[in-house]
DNA sequence: TCATATCTTCTACTATGTAGAATATGCCAG
DNA sequence: CTGGCATATTCTACATAGTAGAAGATATGA
């Protein structure tokens, strides 16, 4: 089973595509839906979902033209994409025809 | 910021109307979604969300003409409500033009 | 070579989720 | 009127997920 905070991050991979390491991730989450985390819940999780076989990471360019350390570019498996697609459709079956406010 | 399971559970409420106890809101959730999960975890986090306010409880009947103990009613309250409707949000503003499969 | 910027790791902790045994309570057969 | 059975909840102990922020690593450019 996905935990809630899982598939977000999961979700955040896929939309940055090529781009998705821990601070982008961290990024992408605050401005979607303003949900200000920390970086090491980030990590921990991402390190969760790589253990699992639910993505991959690799180290990124050795000669990056800015500053700083080397990032480390996180992408999502095919395992990640189906535990994805299978959290979804039960949660929707769940949200079928309830109706809020 | 209300955890998958809670959001869950607060729909089996929803669903289950009146008749939400801890027993049904259990087999409401393996019914629904195949999700088999042991009562303990259903009352935690009953217990859980009644300390937030998400929900509130009363003991229904007091001479019930099925045998066995009485019934622990739950029903959500107009925050519970609230707080469900803006983890969707936010969920929902993730999942936003992501195409898996 | 050091101040600065960028990024990841580490440590410690709180909250959520899980399982199953123990307990409470009412009906009904005898 | 009591023991067996069915229905429900509570308790105990633990595993996994989520959180925060300090510490460490590494590259640039003055």
């Amino acid at each position: 089973m996905l935990g809630e905070f899982e598939q977000i991050v999961l979700l955040a991979l896929i939309r940055l595509a090529d781009d998705a390491y821990g601070m982008t991730v961290r990024r992408e989450i605050a401005e979607r839906i303003g949900r200000d985390v920390s970086i090491g819940a980030v990590y921990a999780t991402l390190d969760r979902l790589e253990k699992k076989g639910l993505l991959k990471s690799r180290t990124g360019d050795p000669t990056p033209e800015r500053g700083g350390r080397a990032k480390r570019i996180f992408v999502i498996t095919a395992t990640g994409k189906k535990a994805l697609q299978g959290a979804q459709a039960a949660f929707d079956r769940m949200r079928e025809g309830v109706k809020l406010g």
